[in-house]
RNA sequence: GGGCCCGUAGCUCAGUGGUCAGAGCAGUGGACUUUUAAUCCAUCGGUCCUGGGUUCGAAUCCCAGUGGGCCCA
């Protein structure tokens, strides 16, 4: 018999031997203190042995046993504290035998102060609250495996302290990120996850079916076309935090699904847009980190209004010597990715080869915060064209770190200008790039409608989590990345 | 897409062609009433990622696959 299944068999016994005195998984538990809050109560009380009953709860992540005493650690949500077991004063000391490192225990008795300094219960009754059947990691090295600490995060959670932390700070930027935004007047919406057309980003969409309509939809693949509709329908100021998928591949950098922020502002212009996210930025890394400068390693990294901006043109004629506007057929661009040692897959268009430049030679090179405005009309097809050059549009991009931030634009709301800008974008995919806008007829009918000027914006959360902890991999930032079958089961 | 590294007990890791694959922690049995990586004695526990190949002999060498990581594009 395999050791993990004698393990297991072991707990199962011990289980049962539990059940026979009382249930090993009640429903209600007494709590008069968390572990935190009883360390604070014993010391505030003026540490009198005796004198600060408790009742705490939590898991047993250590047991030291010594015959006729024993000492446990108990771990809860707020920390950890110790636990005496006496057998002289606990009829049940033998019951000792059946808790494992991982159960839960509830424990009743009065504080005081161990010969080597460290705060303790003096245990007057206990009971197991929850049987664990399975070993945890151990207990000095933790958990390591990488693999293992994406596919059973809770075992991570349980076994490092930066993954808790890591947990913690994304959760306190999510709630950062909502309150900044609902503080300037900005309406919470929620819209389709399941739609007709994947629009609003150049993305493989996932397809799922509705059995009962008989009708295939789309997982989204951003949430920029339902949120305009709603610029539409009269409300000037929204945003949504929302998941959205795409089917492309797994690693480090990219999760199929993952979490986007996107926010639009009517009678607002990308500049105004810019400004905005320097604030939201600062007031995130406020909230964690309580100041704007925090280094990640050997990186000191500065949020501190304003960042560095500078144009798509000038970034890669800064950084390649080249520029664009020079090579203006596909052929031509080709020709200087080539020289460059820029791989190009077959077929691939200008914008493509154009975003491939920029992506290999500049984006790397973008550490500190940096917007670069003004893209090519040719890789945004939902951006307002500048006024004196069609061939770029009001866009920027926000980089750190070396990836994207950040993508916004003051609003394409022409109509005839969205309609072509979308045919042309479909034509491509009949060339065979699936990789492009799908023209949504829907959101076509309601822009037509009339659709005010406005600034949007486009956030990837992940990324920001990434940003301000500094770690490196998306899968550190996601609880629970996706992740390739083990092929074993 | 390309390159490199890794996969051995529940966990952390040794073991680079030669007896029956090892250690620490965890587990089990024993000693121990202020320990804290408790200590001491004994002991259980293996698909060496999978499949082929080379060899008298493979965890070890080769090939393919698979999962993970890192780097490059």
């Amino acid at each position: 018999m395999p050791s993990e299944q004698e393990m297991i068999q072991q707990r199962l016994d011990k289980r049962a031997r539990l059940l026979q005195a009382a249930d090993p998984y009640p429903a209600r538990v007494r709590r008069t203190h968390t572990t935190a809050a009883a360390v604070e109560a014993f010391t505030a009380g003026g540490e009198v042995e005796g004198a600060t009953e408790v009742t705490v709860v939590g898991r047993v992540t250590a047991q030291r046993v010594m015959g006729k005493a024993a000492f446990l650690d108990l771990r809860d949500g707020s920390g950890r504290l110790q636990l005496h077991f006496r057998r002289d004063v606990l009829d049940d000391f033998e019951h000792l035998s059946l808790v494992d490192l991982g159960d839960f225990l509830e424990v009743t008795g009065s504080m005081f102060r161990t010969r080597t300094g460290e705060v303790t219960v003096g245990v007057a009754s206990w009971r197991v609250i929850t049987k664990a059947l399975r070993p945890l990691p151990e207990k000095w090295h933790g958990l390591t495996d990488t693999e293992a600490r994406y596919r059973q995060r809770y075992l991570d959670l349980i076994a490092n302290e930066r993954s808790r932390e890591i947990a913690r700070s994304r959760s306190i930027i999510v709630s950062a990120i909502r309150q900044f935004f609902l503080d300037r007047g900005f309406l919470e919406v929620e819209t389709p996850v399941l739609q007709e057309h994947a629009g609003g980003a150049a993305a493989r969409p996932f397809l799922t079916h509705h059995n009962a309509l008989d009708r295939d939809l789309f997982m989204r693949i951003s949430l920029e076309l339902h949120l305009k509709r709603l610029l539409v329908g009269g409300f000037e100021k929204v945003f949504e935090i929302g998941r959205v998928f795409r089917n492309e591949g797994v690693s480090y950098r990219h999760n199929p699904e993952f979490t986007l922020l996107e926010s639009y502002e009517a009678y607002a212009d990308y500049h105004d847009v810019a400004a905005m996210v320097e604030e939201l930025l600062g007031f995130v890394a406020m909230r964690v980190h309580g100041t704007t400068e925090f280094n990640h390693g050997d990186v000191s990294l500065s949020l501190k209004t304003p960042f560095a901006r500078t144009t798509y043109h000038g970034a890669l004629l800064e950084h390649t010597g080249i520029d664009y506007r020079q090579y203006p057929t596909t052929a031509a661009l080709l020709g200087v990715a080539r020289a460059r040692n820029v791989p190009v897959s077959d077929g691939a268009s200008w914008a493509t080869i154009l975003d491939g430049l920029m992506s290999t030679f500049v984006e790397p090179k973008l550490v500190q915060p940096t917007f670069i405005f003004d893209y090519p009309t040719a890789l945004s097809p939902l951006a307002k064209k500048k006024v004196d050059d069609e061939d770029t549009v009001e866009r920027f991009e926000l980089f750190a770190l070396g990836y994207e931030i950040a993508n916004a634009y003051s609003e394409l709301n022409d109509p005839v200008d969205q309609r072509e800008r979308m045919e042309a974008q479909s034509a491509k995919q009949v060339e065979g790039d699936d990789e492009v806008e799908v023209a949504d007829e829907d959101f076509l009918v309601a822009i037509e409608h009339g659709m005010p000027p406005a600034g949007g914006l486009g956030i990837g959360v992940d990324r920001v989590v990434q940003l301000i902890t500094g770690e490196h991999s998306l899968r550190e930032v996601i609880l629970f990345p996706t992740m390739r079958d083990r092929g074993d089961e």
